[in-house]
DNA sequence: CCACTATACTTACGTCGTAAGAATCGGCGC
DNA sequence: GCGCCGATTCTTACGACGTAAGTATAGTGG
């Protein structure tokens, strides 16, 4: 039944354990229930034994983000042009991103320089020099993509969270407001609602993606 | 000397008020000093009273980054072109969010419509389809390079944080790290350290925006 | 002068992150 | 077997948070 525990009986918790039940949870229910105590329930442990593996909440959060550009950044790895690399990058890097929308806010104002991240980056710029770019071209467009994606993402996302909240807001343009913007009805009207619910891919992106890439080839 | 007011006495609250000093404090003192507690007592209030103006501090951020983008939106109304218009807006957006870079995670995962972003969208709307783009499109790249900035912003604003956190964390990437990303290393010698201090513009920016501008105009 | 309303204050509750210390386990030498 | 030790977990406690409920004061129209 209830695997009931006593005091010092190790619960197998580990950092990485730990770092996925919170990224469930934060899937499952939002960040607000991204508590110490919360996340421990969820392992069947009080809050304070995840001190012993995790340092504290920030170091958690930065654990978090370090796990979302891990899963994000292998498929860079084989591609037959730089383009192709990028738009592979950014692609599958929206993906991770929007698979967990509602951790995204952490992603902003967190500093993405932990070693682990850095040695990422160093692959990537390898990728794009073998390609024939130069490393300070492959650099600046590496930042330029990556910070396309993030923006983009924390868009979409902040139009379609309002799941956990006390839903007393808005979760569409209200019908008044409409009215007073006939330009903003139209061009919503000319793109159909977004078709395949929350996680198909948005032309939006593909579109501005490709400017970009267009943009690059150019210079 | 200090005011001291009994019970009912007006402290002349206001929405407006309460927003631009929850703003100044920001700036000042970080994210994490935003409470309720803290904003109260820099207008020399009780936290309570400010629920008579605002509503909650959900409401309270939400306001707070109405007025980022307030201020970023004039500045599109008088363009000669739509790429102008575009590169100007993007620009003085970038300008006000570095302003104020500790603000920048709530913008994210905050949905942007509320009525009064709305009237802004419509404005620029109206101008894009001035300067000769089709409704559809115009939509497409505000959203892009809204995105594109506040992306490009909020890696801008990790990398410069930690100044009002423990400052345990590494300030700068580390030198072992450095060794081990030689691609990265070079590529960051290559790109002299960011002149003029926090609030010079970014080179970085400026060549991914013309990249965007030019790939929208070979559409 | 008196009700009425708007405004600010007080108190209180539940939740948060986490410091300090007590309790319990597994595994070691003997 | 026994005693001990480091690792791991649990308990308790503190201050700060957002905010619901209720109270007191100032200004205002009669």
């Amino acid at each position: 039944m209830s695997p009931k525990r006593t005091r010092g009986q190790n619960a197998g918790l580990t950092r990485q354990a730990i770092l996925q039940a919170a990224l469930e949870l934060a899937d499952r229910e939002g960040l607000k229930a991204l508590s110490m105590r919360r996340i421990g329930q969820e392992l069947g442990v009080e809050a304070m034994s995840l001190y012993q593996h995790v340092g504290g909440k920030e170091a958690l959060l930065d654990g978090l983000v370090e796990q979302l550009f891990t899963q994000a950044a292998p498929p860079l790895a084989e591609a037959s042009s730089w383009e192709e690399g990028l738009r592979e990058y950014a692609h599958t890097l929206m993906r991770v991103l929007l698979a967990h929308r509602d951790v995204v806010p952490l992603v902003v104002g967190r500093p993405a320089i932990t070693p682990r991240n850095l040695r990422l980056m160093e692959e990537a710029l390898r990728i794009l020099r073998a390609a024939g770019l130069p490393p300070e071209r492959a650099l600046d467009m590496l930042y330029a993509v990556t910070g396309f994606v993030v923006g983009h993402v924390a868009i979409l996302a902040a139009g379609g969270r309002d799941r956990h909240t006390p839903a007393d807001r808005l979760q569409a343009i209200p019908d008044p407001d409409l009215r007073e913007t006939p330009l903003l009805a139209e061009a919503a009207r000319a793109q159909p609602a977004r078709a395949g619910g929350r996680d198909a891919p948005d032309p939006r992106f593909g579109f501005a993606l490709e400017a970009m890439l267009r943009g690059f080839a150019s210079l």
